[in-house]
DNA sequence: AAAATGAGCAACCGCGAGGTG
DNA sequence: TCACCTCGCGGTTGCTCATTT
């Protein structure tokens, strides 16, 4: 039983987009907003299967997007946050204002793994290299398996929570505590946390409103002097643009929507939460 | 200067979750 | 309850560009 492809592969145009095709889509949804996503290549005039669509917009074109290598701050959190939840890229990226989980996975991949291998630190476990190597000895056991698994039942690969140290000790290590790689630990050391408002939104059960809802905050202390148009408005510059290229220009004015610019980390989730 | 190799990243693929009739 | 559909996620691929030989 085959399962059925999202959309129609004959006539489905695959690779890089355009910024014809970009622009189409755009244009698409600053009109009508994000929709039914299978709908989206044939309502807005693309050769595209609207997964691809979708794609596209979260991982590129969206506007609230921040461009360019995650700084220090984020690649720590990043760090922490998988040690904590493993390669759940989306949960992570919820938490890193302005990236998405492809950025991250890719940064993850390509940057802090081998960061992580210099340093002498298994990037999966996040245990010192040597260590892991003697802990998947004792893994053979199936008594410890099973423990894991008591314990840690979604954990990923049911490893008991890596331990912490690994990270920097210049950083803030909300780790230090006892904790274990799934959400629901995460939440469990909010407490912890409390007296950081950073880091207590970090951990919160609803990550901070990182997803903007497609509009910008009209709230009049956004810093940004978006604050007084729509997004459409605001928008409709782009959509003159000849040679419409959004690489190339990487929305950077966006940044600064909704939260500090330069460092999303900065944001102050409740405040956010009222601008929308 | 050209070929080989590596790194970075955008995009694709397949699967599972969740919603709906 | 089941089948179907859409969406989102994570793993992987493959293209492009930079660096090395």
């Amino acid at each position: 039983m085959g399962r059925q492809p999202c959309c129609d592969k004959l006539g489905v145009k695959k690779g890089p987009w355009t910024a014809e095709e970009d622009k189409k889509l755009i244009n698409f949804i600053l009109t009508n907003g994000q929709c039914c996503w299978r709908a989206v290549p044939k309502l807005a005039g693309l050769r595209r299967c609207g997964k691809s669509c979708r794609l596209r917009w979260t991982n590129y074109l969206r506007p609230d997007l921040k461009r360019g290598l995650l700084n220090d701050a984020e690649e720590q959190l990043v760090i922490d946050l998988h040690a904590r939840l493993g390669n759940r890229w989306s949960k992570i990226a919820a938490r890193l204002p302005g990236r998405t989980d492809n950025e991250i996975k890719n940064h993850w991949n390509t940057h802090i793994k081998k960061k992580l291998l210099k340093m002498g630190i298994d990037p999966v476990t996040h245990e010192p290299l040597n260590k892991s190597e003697t802990k998947e000895e004792n893994d053979q056991s199936s008594q410890s398996d099973q423990l894991a698994t008591e314990q840690f039942p979604e954990t990923e690969n049911n490893q008991p929570p890596p331990p912490t140290k690994v990270i920097d000790e210049t950083s803030y290590s909300p780790t230090d505590q006892n904790s274990s790689s799934d959400e629901s630990n995460v939440r469990g050391d909010c407490n912890v946390y409390e007296n950081d408002p950073l880091i207590s939104c970090l951990f919160r059960d609803d990550p901070p409103p990182i997803e903007f809802p497609w509009e910008f905050p009209t709230t009049q202390e956004n810093p940004s002097g978006f604050s007084e148009s729509s997004w459409d408005q605001n928008c409709q510059w782009l959509l003159d643009c000849q040679d419409f290229g959004v690489h190339d220009f990487g929305f950077e004015c966006f940044n600064d929507v909704g939260y500090s610019a330069g460092n999303g980390l900065e944001l102050d989730p409740l405040e956010m939460g009222n601008n929308q």
